[in-house]
DNA sequence: CATTATTTTCACTGTTTACTGAATATTCAA
DNA sequence: TTGAATATTCAGTAAACAGTGAAAATAATG
């Protein structure tokens, strides 16, 4: 079936299996991952049937990893009139994509982690001596460190590319 | 058995297992979070059986990932004389614990990655016009992005932590 | 409405990953 | 050497996760 695709398709193909591959070891499923890789690179919007299709996937798979990516908003459904399926388009921008990518990671992995430390540090305060105080730094050590990294992180997502890249390459030089 | 327990070490417990949750959240298993909480907020270096035994862990569990955990250089393996077991003792400062993370996470996430974003652009170089063009010129687009960012991330980890804070802080006012 | 197209859900199955515990290998001290 | 202490491996099992497909729900059409 994959026999007449023109060149640049079979190199789409081994992108999207190699993603997925990739996205196992980043913490995201396989199939999500290619999904996002079919959009990426998807001169036009596709619909369910088509992805499914395209991965030969089933269409609960496609389904539920197409609205998983549309939660991380980093593809979004787009109809065509006269046409009631919904299809669906990933953003193409790489600095896009990143703000996205990084905004999300920052609510479900950074925030809950800053919230437990703080806890804890809550309650260790009136340690004054000894390993009990000892906890209680660490946990304020990693807790400054990573509220300071959200703040550096909001500074740069909230940046334009153009800006952000000025900014690094004032750094590298 | 934990009812005779210090109060720091009762937030102890609570940070271990809420760190070893939200590890999975973010790709790590478990234990190996577990044990990395445990180590971090341990006053003195601990065997595999300490480990066993404060996370009611088998011998194979507690094995395998103290030695992942050596492999990603966040733990490192101590002696005591006079005693020819193993103890293990996390890096407790902040700021190498995120340059070793950050180091190892490019070698293993980003690039691959970069590696393959290449093989697919080079594929593609002929592509003059059309969805050929476009897919070549998002390979080229995502691998740049990604190379520079690495160019970014290198020269920040090799920064000393002051020098470090003092950028951001720049980066913040 | 009734019909059809489409989306959503979910019980079930398959696959991958993590964990156990006992067997094996290694190391060190006597 | 030998054997006791420790470290490592690994086959088997358990748990978590991903994927299927058909049934149910929803939405659009005439």
């Amino acid at each position: 079936m994959s026999q007449e695709l023109p060149d640049w398709e079979k190199a789409r193909e081994e992108f999207v299996s190699q993603w997925g591959s990739l996205g196992t070891q980043w913490g995201i499923n396989r199939t999500m991952a290619m999904i996002h890789a079919l959009l990426m690179t998807a001169p036009e919007p596709l619909c369910t049937d088509e992805v499914m299709e395209k991965l030969q996937i089933s269409r609960g798979n496609a389904h539920t990893n197409l609205k998983d990516l549309v939660g991380w908003n980093i593809i979004r459904i787009v109809t065509k009139r006269g046409d009631r399926k919904e299809y669906f388009e990933a953003e193409k921008d790489v600095w896009k994509i990143f703000t996205t990518i990084a905004k999300e990671r920052k609510r479900r992995e950074i925030e809950p982690a800053i919230h437990l430390l703080r806890e804890c540090a809550a309650k260790t305060q009136d340690e004054t001596e000894g390993p009990g105080r000892e906890f209680h730094q660490q946990m304020r050590d990693l807790n400054e460190f990573l509220s300071f990294a959200v703040k550096v992180g909001d500074t740069v997502i909230s940046m334009k590319h153009t800006s952000a890249l000025q900014w690094a390459m004032r750094l590298l030089s």
